[in-house]
DNA sequence: CGCCAATCGGTACGTTTGTACCACTTTGGT
DNA sequence: ACCAAAGTGGTACAAACGTACCGATTGGCG
C-alpha cells in the first residue's frame, strides 16, 4: 500500500488511481448495461477521465476485460481471506461457511447486484478466453480452500467435494435470484444442502 | 366476409425457416465467440443469409437476443419433458434426476460446450432486461417441475427445496467447469449431493 | 535550476455498426 | 390470370467504434 516516495521503480506509477478509476468503469459498466457496452469512449466517461487515457493504460480492449475480471476476483478473493483466518471454535463453522459464500448478497442497493452480475459475466468470459481461466481457477480455488477448512470444522467426512457443491449451489441460486428477479433469503436452503452433506459419510 | 377472410391458420408463416437459422446463428455466435459479438452482419452472414433478411425478422437487436434466448429455453424445455413423462418404477429417480440436469453434457464435440455457454450467457441477459425474467422463470420452473417430482419419487421429505439445490448446484459445477477448463464427471458429485439431500429429512 | 521520461488530453482516421430504403420476385386467395 | 401481401436482397448512410498520433504538462533527479 505505501509507495516509496524516492525510488521510481515502485509497482504504483504515477497514475495508478487512473488504471484502478478505469477498471472500476468496466465493472460498473458491465453490471448495469452489459459486457457489449464497455467502449473505450463510456468507460472513459463514466471513469471521468480522457477518451485516451484508456488507450494508454490497456493496450486494447481485450486487456481491459481481462485486467477487470482480475480486479474483480482480488477484491473478492481479499473478501473471502478475513472468512479463512477465522480460528474461533465457538462459532458454526456452517454458518460461517454460508456467510462466506453469501456475503455480497448482504449489503443492499443496486450497486451490489450490478457488481454481482458483472462478476458472473466476467466469468464467463473466461469459458471463451483461456487468457482468463487461470483467474477463474485461482478464483474458485480460494473459495473452495476457505469452504474446505470450514465444512472440516463442521466435521464433513467429505470437506474438498462439500466445498466444491456448496460453493456451486450458491452460484446456481444466486444466478437464479438475479435472473428471474426473485428476492428470497438463501441462507436456510444452503444450511439444509450442508448439514445433509455434513452428516452423509 | 371482407377480402381479408384468407385462411391465416397456418401455424408457421413462410419465411419461418429463415427466422430459425437466424436464431440458430446467433446462439452459435453467442457459445463460440460472446454475445458483443452478434452483430447483424455476422448473424446474416453465420446463417447464409442477406443482410437485410435480419431486419426483416427482427426489429433490433434486442429482439433478436430475446427471441435467441426464447428458442433455447423452450428448446431446452422440450428435452426435458422427456424425463417428465417417465413413469418406469424400476429405474432409479436420483439417476434421472442427474441425467436430466446433466444431459447436455453427454453429447461430446465443441459445439455442445458452446451451446451451454451460450445458455448461460443468455440467461445472465435476464439479469439486467427485465423482458428475459419471464423466460428464465419458465426455464428454471420447468426444470423445478421435473425433479421435483423425480426427488419425490425418490423419498425426499421437501423435493422442492431439494429440487432448487440439486438444480443450482449443477448449474454452479457447469459453469465452474466451464469457465476453468476442467473436465470431470460431475454425475458422481451431484449424486453425493443428492442422496445427502433425500435422507435429510 | 533544467532535464527527461512518464503522463496527459485533444483530435483525427479508417472501419464497423444498426438501421433505413427500394426495387425485385414469389406466393396464395379470388 | 390477377393482384395485394409477403418475402428477398442489394445498397446507402449517419453514428459510434477502436486505435493512432502528437503537442502540452508534470514531477522527481542530477
Amino acid at each position: 500500500m505505501s509507495a516509496a516516495t524516492t525510488h521510481r521503480d515502485s509497482p504504483r506509477p504515477r497514475g495508478a488511481a487512473r488504471r484502478d478509476a478505469l477498471l472500476e468503469a468496466v465493472l460498473k459498466i458491465v453490471g448495469e448495461v452489459g459486457a457489449d457496452a464497455v467502449t473505450h469512449r463510456r468507460v472513459a466517461e463514466v471513469a471521468d477521465l480522457p477518451l485516451a487515457s484508456t488507450t494508454y493504460y490497456f493496450e486494447s480492449k481485450e486487456h481491459l476485460l481481462t485486467a477487470a475480471l482480475e480486479l474483480a476476483a482480488e477484491r473478492d478473493i481479499a473478501r473471502l481471506s478475513e472468512f479463512a483466518v477465522h480460528p474461533v471454535a465457538g462459532d458454526d463453522p456452517i454458518g460461517l461457511a454460508i456467510a462466506a459464500v453469501l456475503d455480497p448478497t448482504d449489503e443492499t442497493g443496486p450497486s451490489q447486484r450490478g457488481s454481482m452480475i458483472a462478476n458472473y459475466a466476467l466469468l464467463l468470459e473466461a469459458a471463451r478466453r483461456p487468457a482468463l481461466q487461470a483467474v477463474a481457477r485461482r478464483w474458485s480455488e480460494a473459495y473452495l480452500d476457505v469452504l474446505g477448512r470450514l465444512l472440516t470444522a463442521a466435521g464433513s467426512a467429505e470437506p474438498a467435494a462439500d466445498a466444491e457443491l456448496l460453493m456451486a449451489a450458491a452460484d446456481g441460486l444466486l444466478i437464479e435470484q438475479l435472473t428471474a428477479g426473485t428476492r428470497v433469503d438463501l441462507a436456510p436452503r444452503l444450511r439444509r444442502l450442508a448439514t445433509a452433506l455434513v452428516v452423509t459419510p
